[in-house]
This record gives C-alpha cells, sequence and structure tokens, in this order.
DNA sequence: CTGAAAGCGCTTACAG
DNA sequence: CTGAAAGCGCTTACAG
C-alpha cells in the first residue's frame, strides 16, 4: 500500500497542496472549517509527511550523528541512553556508530554522517585519532559538532568533560588521607588522553604531598576486553615486586575489580594490607565485596549535556544567533567504600 | 560554506546536470574524457551527493530503525554491535531508540520511524507490549520488520531468536545429571515471553527426570537495575525456607551472581552445598569465584543474523521476489565451569 | 481565505 | 555520447 500524499488529501477536498500543506501546519490564514476538513481526512488517512521530502526542503532533517568508541562498555551505554533520552525529547533522531577505537574509521564515518546531511554530531574519538581534518571539515560545514569525554583540546567547538586531573588526584589524596605511604597507580593506554590526565593527577597529588614518584610503581593496563585481568595480573606482579605498596589508584573499575579478585587470591587483604581507589563508578563496584572506593563519572549527564549543547547550538544557528562554543566540565565525586581506610 | 550541487559542476564544466550525474555514477554511456573531468572536479570540490533529494528520488534511505528495551545491558549492547557491524559492511546507518520496556514509547518510536522513511525496522520489544498493530501497520506499508530476542509469536515476520525452553532444559538437566535432587528456579518477570519459556523448559526437565515440580521453589525477579539485589535476596529467603535445596538455576547471570555472593556470605558452599547455573554468559560471569556455570546467549550474532535477514528482505523487496519470512534460531550452549560440579 | 508557481537537488526515460 | 524534461513530495513567497 502505497503512502498518502498531500496531493491526495488535496483532490479528494478538491483544495489546492497549498491550502492541504499550510492547514496541517496551522497557519493562520486558513480558515478553521477547512483545517477542521483537512486534518479529518489527513487522520483517516493515516497521513504522515514525507520526510525526504520536507528534509529537502527545509534543509534539516531532524537526524543527529553519534560516533562512539564502543558500544559494550558500561559507561559509554549510559552516555548512549543520555543522549537518546534528551534527543527524544526534543525530536531528534539518532544515528550510532561504533568507530572500534580505529582513526579510519571515525574519519569514514564522519563522510557517510555528512553525506546523510545530519544536522550535527556528537563525538567521542578514538584513542588513535591525532588529525582532526575530519573534525574540522564537520566545522567548516556549517555543523555543530560537540565532542564529549574523549576530545581533542586542539579543536575550536564545544565539549563535554570532566576533569579527569582534578578526579585523579581527589582519588590519590583520599589514598594520602587515610594513611597510604606509598601508592601505586594503574593507568589506561599510553595514547589515551583520559589516561595521560589521570596519570599526572596522581603525579599532582603525590607531589602536592610530598611524596616520591616513582616509575616502578605505575603498571600499564589496555583496557581492552580483558581488563578484568589485565588487573588482575597487574596486581600480582605489584604485590611480588613491591611489597611496601599500601595503596593504588587505579584507572578503570573493571581493573580494580580484577585487583581485588587477585589480591584475595593471595591473602592480601583490603584495605588493611592495601587500599585500592577505582574509576568511574560502574554499578558492580557497590556489589562486590569489599565494595569500591571509586570516583563516579556520569556517564548519563555527560550524553544528556552533550546533546543538550548541539541543541543550544542548532537553535542559534537557525535563528541566525552567533553560535556560542562552550566547554562544559562536570563534578566528579569520590565515593567513599570499603576498599579504603575510613 | 554552502554544499557543492550537480549544477555547479554542470556549470564550471559547461556540460548539464544529466550527464554529471550519470558520469559520477560511471554510466556506461558517458565518454571515458567527460567522465574523468566531472570525477576530477567532484573530488576537487568535495561534492556529496545530498541525500535528502537522492532518498525523496529513490524511494529509499539506506536507513534503518533499531529499537531496543535498554541499551545499558550486556546483551543488548552487543545486540546492537552486531547490528552495527553488519550494517556498516552493507552500506547502511541504523537509527537506535529505546523503548525503555514501555509500550507506548515503543508505539511512537515505530511512528517516528515511520515518518522518517526508514527501509526497515529490527524490533526487540517490551515485556509490556500485548497490541501489535504498530507492528502489523510497519508490515502493511511494505516495510520488513525482523523481530529479535522478543518477539510477538503472532506476528508474521522474520524472526531471529534462541530456543529458550531448550536452553533451560539443557541448564536444569545439567543439574540433573551432576547429582542435584531438588531443584529451584529465579525467573524473570511474569510478563516476558523469554522468561516464561525458560520457566517451562526448567518444568520440562522436572518432568522428564520423574522430579516434582515444587512452585514453593520458583522465585521471581524483576530483572531491572537491581538484580544483583534481587539475586541476594532471594538466595537469602532460599536457604532459609529450603535447607533442602541442592541446585538452582537462575534466569540471568547477573541475579546469578547476586546470589553467588550472598551464599558466600552465608557459608553456603557452591558448589558443594548448592550448585548454580546462570543464563547468558554474561563476561563477569568467566571471572568471579566461582566461576559461573551458565548459557551463552549469543548477542553479537542474534543482532548480526538480524540485519542480515533484514537486509536480505530488502533486497528481495527491491528485486521483486517474493519476500520470505524466516524464523532463524541460534544456538545456545552450556558452558561448564566451578558453579556446578563435575 | 485560497491557489498557482517556483524550487529544494537529484535520477532516469527519452530524444537527438 | 549528450542534454532537455519530468517528477519525487513537500514549503513558502506571492498574487488575487
Amino acid at each position: 500500500m502505497s503512502q498518502v500524499t498531500l496531493l491526495q488529501i488535496a483532490d479528494k477536498l478538491k483544495i489546492s497542496v497549498s491550502t492541504v500543506s499550510k492547514a496541517l501546519k496551522d497557519y493562520p490564514d486558513v480558515s478553521e472549517k477547512t483545517k477542521a476538513l483537512v486534518k479529518e481526512l489527513a487522520t483517516t488517512l493515516n497521513y504522515k509527511p514525507n520526510a525526504f521530502a520536507v528534509n529537502l526542503r527545509t534543509k534539516e532533517s531532524k537526524t543527529i550523528g553519534l560516533i562512539i568508541p564502543a558500544i559494550v562498555h558500561h559507561f559509554f551505554s549510559n552516555v548512549i541512553k543520555g543522549i537518546l533520552t534528551q534527543a527524544e525529547k526534543k525530536g531528534y533522531l539518532v544515528i550510532i556508530l561504533q568507530s572500534n577505537e580505529s582513526y579510519e574509521l571515525e574519519k569514514k564515518q564522519i563522510d557517510l554522517l555528512l553525506r546523510q546531511r545530519v544536522d550535527g554530531i556528537l563525538i567521542s574519538i578514538a584513542n588513535s585519532t591525532r588529525n582532526f581534518g575530519h573534525l574540522s571539515d564537520v566545522l567548516s560545514q556549517g555543523k555543530p559538532l560537540v565532542m564529549f569525554d574523549k576530545i581533542a583540546k586542539i579543536l575550536e567547538c564545544s565539549k563535554v568533560v570532566i576533569d579527569d586531573r582534578k578526579a585523579a588526584r581527589d582519588a590519590t589524596q583520599h589514598l594520602i588521607d587515610t594513611g597510604c605511604k606509598r601508592i601505586a597507580h594503574f593507568r589506561g593506554p599510553l595514547l589515551s588522553q583520559n589516561s595521560i590526565d589521570r596519570f599526572i593527577g596522581y603525579r599532582e597529588a603525590l607531589e602536592n604531598n610530598n611524596y616520591v614518584y616513582d616509575s616502578d610503581l605505575v603498571y600499564i593496563c589496555e583496557c581492552g576486553d580483558s581488563s578484568f585481568e589485565e588487573g588482575k595480573i597487574n596486581a600480582k606482579k605489584l604485590v611480588q615486586k613491591h611489597k611496601d605498596v599500601d595503596g593504588v589508584f587505579i584507572n578503570t573499575d573493571l581493573v580494580a575489580i580484577g585487583a581485588l579478585t587477585a589480591f584475595s587470591e593471595m591473602g592480601v587483604r583490603v584495605p588493611d594490607d592495601i587500599s585500592v581507589v577505582g574509576f568511574s563508578n560502574w554499578f558492580m563496584s557497590s556489589v562486590i565485596s569489599p565494595s569500591l572506593t571509586t570516583i563516579n563519572q556520569p556517564g548519563y549527564k555527560i550524553g544528556k549535556a552533550a546533546f543538550k549543547q548541539l541543541y543550544t547550538e542548532l537553535k542559534q544557528r537557525k535563528n541566525n544567533l552567533p553560535v556560542v562554543h562552550k566547554k562544559i566540565t562536570l563534578n566528579t565525586e569520590l565515593i567513599k567504600r570499603a576498599s579504603t581506610k575510613v
């Protein structure tokens, strides 16, 4: 059964397409009688405007694109949820693409979205992305672009982030405040800006308290699919090599939970022998034993804020107002649980 | 900077729009010389065809819709990943909507997708969906619809599922085979067809082995955000009320892990005192201690198969071939781990 | 209050 | 091998 068009409604009613169009959109210069007639028939026929035609005329699609490094990831799926919830409220649809942390794929996906003529783009960039030409293309086409979580500092666009350094300082400071004397760090990939910033925050906290920084106490996790295993392996190495370490700040909860498991297997007591602070506040962290002290990373809020900012810029552009880029930094908080001392 | 159009290319080259269009699409009746000229200029100008216009002409958008009850969910995020991976290969974009298990929202979202004129729809329905009018609308508009995981048996369309009854029978049979004499079941919501089928499978296994079914041994979990807690609570109740139970088949891994935690806290040994089998093979299940025996539910494969089937139907329709609906049942397997006896 | 007309940017059947 | 023309289904400035 083929779709109903304005022309069909117009013919049945013996009026013009223009009038039907205007009636449906409640233009003030159409008589109430005509409006009623048109609307009734439209409902009866289950008329749905052809989005392709509307988009072509209005040059907007009420659709945005979202590129994200990974879907199967608690933090990111929360971000997506935040974005979708907000987008739905404002009548926007979201096309989602997963870059798999690949710069090449990300570049191709930007091109796809641009061809699709989405109204704007939301992106959390891949760790491997070092060139930003594909992203400036978006901007130079006059399309709003909002980056979140994994951002390119150099790019002139709006950004939604947390303060990774501060959060890492808070985490490390808590270890110091609860009496830890020698503190290790399990960091993320060398290329990830978030990991770098958390690492810097860790060092800053040590410095602020006149603790000696020891690069031997820093372990690297790729934070891929085997994060948990990496946590276990590094925890074992740590215990074997550095018996004097009494605190560890870990880049990600999943890795931290791996570490907790290893400690438990080795008979190392948490927090008596070693205190642990994670990062992200994954839902399992409150539930395991001992529960994990961690930094809450507000994924849902980040998604919400990112969409809202994109929406604001969409409106600004539409109303020919100057587009104002914003850097929005959301609060993180330390959640104290049983893996650190009181 | 405004977008380049065919007309602009045609003007610069002093040829017609038709020829430019055909050159770009490698029509055989355009000279190689012209093609080369056109393609070169198109590249230089960074020409991207206006999808709105193309869609309007061709009546297809190379975009599909996906409605899913929840994004923040390990199984579903894996399904999404499977769909996106496959869609990308075939040049399709995916608009994702989350129904939050709400029938009303689901209905609205179907309407949104239909207005957007997506080429087809992939859906896993909400537990609360009992009317399927919105879904038959899709079909009656001649749009392919493929349901996966949570399906409506009554609807005439393609489906991708696992055999929940068989999987549950396998799980329960394994408990029986490893010596359990009195077996409990933690089931999911009363309205969820999957939960119902798993419950039936549990009963069938009992019957097949002449075990008495005892409704007192069946506990209900809503399987929402507090699945883990529900697992703990029910495990505690179970141990208090039914000391003779020596095996339990649990609807979902997360609930099962909650139960394992409660057992551990209460000093109930797994599998010596009680054996546990979960369902879904969540990645944490292999990693906790004791590791969890479970049914592998192949989310990624389900997503892949669902898209492939949709794609097949899209092609059939396009080539005016008869559209053949398929019910695809993917294999599940019992993964034996440390929470059951050998 | 209503309608004719132009046009968004493409594709494709047809003519030459 | 090239191009003129029609048309996809809308929206909106303009005329009456």
